[in-house]
RNA sequence: GCCAAUGUAGCUCAGGGGUAGAGCACUUCCUUGGUAAGGAAGAGGUCAUGGGUUCAAAUCCCAUCAUUGGCUCCA
């Protein structure tokens, strides 16, 4: 007899040799049915797996990750399966459980091409395979045989994972007509699985590496319940509502043209208003933290650039030099700011007094992007970063890291972002060649923002090898309305810089010493903070940020010049405002307001201009009833000053 | 850059080898109304661009450009 610990403490004991499957039987039948996989002593197994010794056990439903885990990767091999019957001759790469779903790499026979025209194919041949409820079976099988099952069948890349890997023995799962290469987890039988869909198809380089084959690359999802899928389906449909593109275009706040180029923004008239009101934002929180302005041009010496190394490392991938015509100069267009305002810093000698420096810029750079990378606001050729650079004394950078992630706290706060994660991104140390300076600069460095992090009481992710070629630094990440991660917030020790660029103080000791640098942007770029923010409010802006706060909206145009007069009132208390003077009914005024988000709606007839009040109408909520304009003021006002609050 | 799909009016989209369609938006006129679409008429497109096949191409084929979803990349 064995010993069986469950998560409340409870303990049970059950003869040697029993399942995880037999022991959620003996509790009840209905749970025996939702078991996915289990854990024992936290190693996740399938549930028909035996277990020999005393241990804690977790039953695993799809409620669970690692149900849900489970799941989808028996999904995939199913999906693997479908496949084969659809596409004899199919070659089979790799196929893991994803966030959502799970997909499969697999290379397609002679010159066929998979496309969307096929997933019917797939999915009934998949839920024909689902509803054979078959048992999946685990088997080991030693290296050499499961090379030459794999050989036999000709599908090198299984043969080179197989190669690749340093057990002695491989485990295999077998479900029906199909055998597949896996560690597993794995449901009971395929009957668990009621609905499936193919979501797209995508190219994937075999192992990540460009320089290999690519392969076609299925993504699908199933559930445990038809309706599931439903639900799923509809939830997607919503999150395309929140795109960027869709609201941007619906609320007319930026634009791309073909002839100005691929990811180059246009931003219009609201776009550019609530751009501009972002910049006044930060510019306030920045001169309180002693942030002094800067402004400098589009271009720079090709030189500037191969002085702060990024030309040789960048140089190629980048927009090529622009030339003068007669002396043939060459000149980049600036893919950053920081060798611009290292020259700033430069102008003059420099104090340990005069420490720390903070040069602030909205700079807009300019970077070649593949085009397949391109994505609305959020990745796009040409940019403004809120971009600053501090220089300092070693001293005293821990110190103004910390008062930068105080900033970047501030903002993410006041709109909204909750669910932002933080990165620490340091050097892989088996590759240290990647990097410019010293071994002794860099472990400087990472330490600084590991402590700093630490006595901010930030929750990081510590990523090796993801630092930038010149430094460690501290990103903060945000989910777009697809769940895709962006970063928005960083900031970047430098050590390099300094030294490339030569800069200097004077310490209180009469000798030269070399500053470190910060560079940090909290928004990252206006585009893509924007973009950001408009999926994370589905375009309703805070009403401090908001293009138009209200919209006047008169009942018939004998109210024109009453609203002109409200108008008015609203202007000189700096209230942004519109007025809809068409001749339409009310109802179709108040719909279109609806439908441009604007905060407050302003009703004006006959009611209103006898007793010289306003009705006011609060999007998404309706009638708040009425008030005099002063009020309204006022109530704007208070609105506003809470949203701004620290 | 690579793989796949898409490109028809300002927007959303239907159609499809034989003279280009809808709804919304726009213009004009009627209507002057009370909290999410009032009515009528009109205007608007070399069907992304360039080649090819064909008596005939928006439609089929090829290339290019752009967009979308991934991959790789990301100072």
């Amino acid at each position: 007899m064995i010993k069986i610990t469950f998560p409340d403490g409870t303990i049970r004991e059950y003869e040697s040799g029993i399942t995880g499957l037999d022991i959620a039987k003996s509790i009840n039948e209905r749970l025996a049915n939702e078991v996915l996989a289990v854990s024992i002593d936290d190693e996740i197994i399938d549930a028909t797996r035996s277990i020999t010794n005393d241990a804690k056990i977790l039953l695993h439903k799809w409620e669970s990750e690692q149900g849900k885990h489970a799941f989808w990767h028996t999904s995939a091999h199913i999906m693997a399966e479908a496949l084969e019957a659809v596409f004899p001759g199919i070659k089979l790469g790799i196929g893991p459980a994803i966030e959502n779903g799970f997909y499969y790499d697999v290379d397609m026979p002679d010159d066929q091409v998979l496309s969307d025209k096929d997933f019917a194919k797939i999915e009934n041949k998949f839920l024909e395979i689902a509803r054979g409820k078959h048992q999946i079976i685990r088997k080991d099988m030693p290296k050499n045989e499961a090379l030459e099952f794999y050989s036999q069948k000709g599908d090198e890349y299984k043969v080179e994972l197989i190669n690749d890997l340093t057990d002695g023995t491989i485990t295999f799962y077998t479900q029906n007509n199909f055998t597949d290469l896996c560690r597993g987890p794995h449901l009971p039988n395929t009957g668990f699985i009621k609905a499936f869909k193919v979501m797209s198809i995508a190219g994937a380089y075999w192992r990540g590496d460009e320089k290999r084959k690519q392969l076609t690359r299925i993504y699908g999802i199933s559930f445990p319940k038809k309706k599931l899928l439903d639900e799923y389906l509809v939830m997607l449909e919503e999150a395309k509502k929140r795109d960027h593109r869709k609201i941007g275009k619906e609320l007319e706040l930026f634009y791309f043209s073909e002839r100005v180029g691929q990811g180059l923004p246009l931003w219009l008239p609201k776009g550019a208003m609530l751009r501009e009101r972002l910049e006044n934002f930060l510019k306030k929180v920045q001169k309180e933290y002693g942030y002094e302005p800067v402004i400098t041009p589009h271009i720079g010496q090709k030189d500037l650039y191969v002085t702060s190394g990024h030309y040789a490392k960048y140089g190629a991938d980048s927009f090529q030099p622009i030339t003068t015509p007669a002396e043939g100069e060459e000149f980049l267009l600036k893919p950053m700011n920081c060798p611009h305002h290292c020259e700033i810093y430069k102008h003059k000698p420099r104090s340990y007094k005069d420490l720390p420096v903070r040069y602030a810029e909205f700079g807009t750079v300019y970077r070649y992007e593949q085009s397949g990378e391109l994505h609305g606001l959020t990745r796009v050729r040409g940019f403004t970063q809120d971009d600053a650079h501090i220089f300092c004394t070693p001293d005293q950078l821990k110190d103004e890291f910390k008062k930068v992630i105080d900033i970047v706290l501030y903002v993410f706060k006041t709109f909204g972002f909750e669910g932002f994660t933080t990165q620490i991104s340091l050097r892989d140390p088996e590759n240290t060649e990647k990097y410019i300076g010293s071994d002794e600069n860099w472990n400087k460095a990472e330490t600084a923002i590991i402590e700093a992090t630490e006595e901010k009481g930030l929750k990081t992710v510590v990523e090796l090898g993801e630092a930038a070629f010149y430094g460690p630094k501290l990103d903060f990440m945000v989910k777009d309305a697809l769940g895709r991660k962006w970063q928005l917030g960083t900031i970047q020790v430098d050590y390099n810089l300094p030294e490339r660029f030569e800069l200097e103080y004077t310490g209180s000791d009469n000798q030269k010493h070399r500053p470190v640098m910060i560079h940090r942007a909290p928004f990252g770029s206006m585009e893509r903070f924007v973009a950001v923010l408009i999926e994370h409010t589905a375009g309703k802006f805070p009403l401090w940020l908001t293009p138009n706060q209200a919209i006047i909206l008169t009942i018939s145009e004998k109210y024109n010049n009453f609203a002109k007069k409200v108008g008015n009132k609203l202007n000189i208390s700096d209230i942004r405002s519109q007025i809809d003077e068409r001749s339409e009914k009310i109802g179709r005024k108040i719909r279109d307001a609806e439908l441009q988000r604007v905060p407050f709606m302003i009703i004006l007839g006959e009611k209103e201009q006898e007793t010289n009040t306003i009705s006011v109408r609060k999007q998404g909520e309706g009638d708040l009833g009425t008030m005099t304009v002063e009020e309204f003021i006022q109530f704007v006002n208070k609105e506003v000053e809470k949203e701004l609050e620290k």
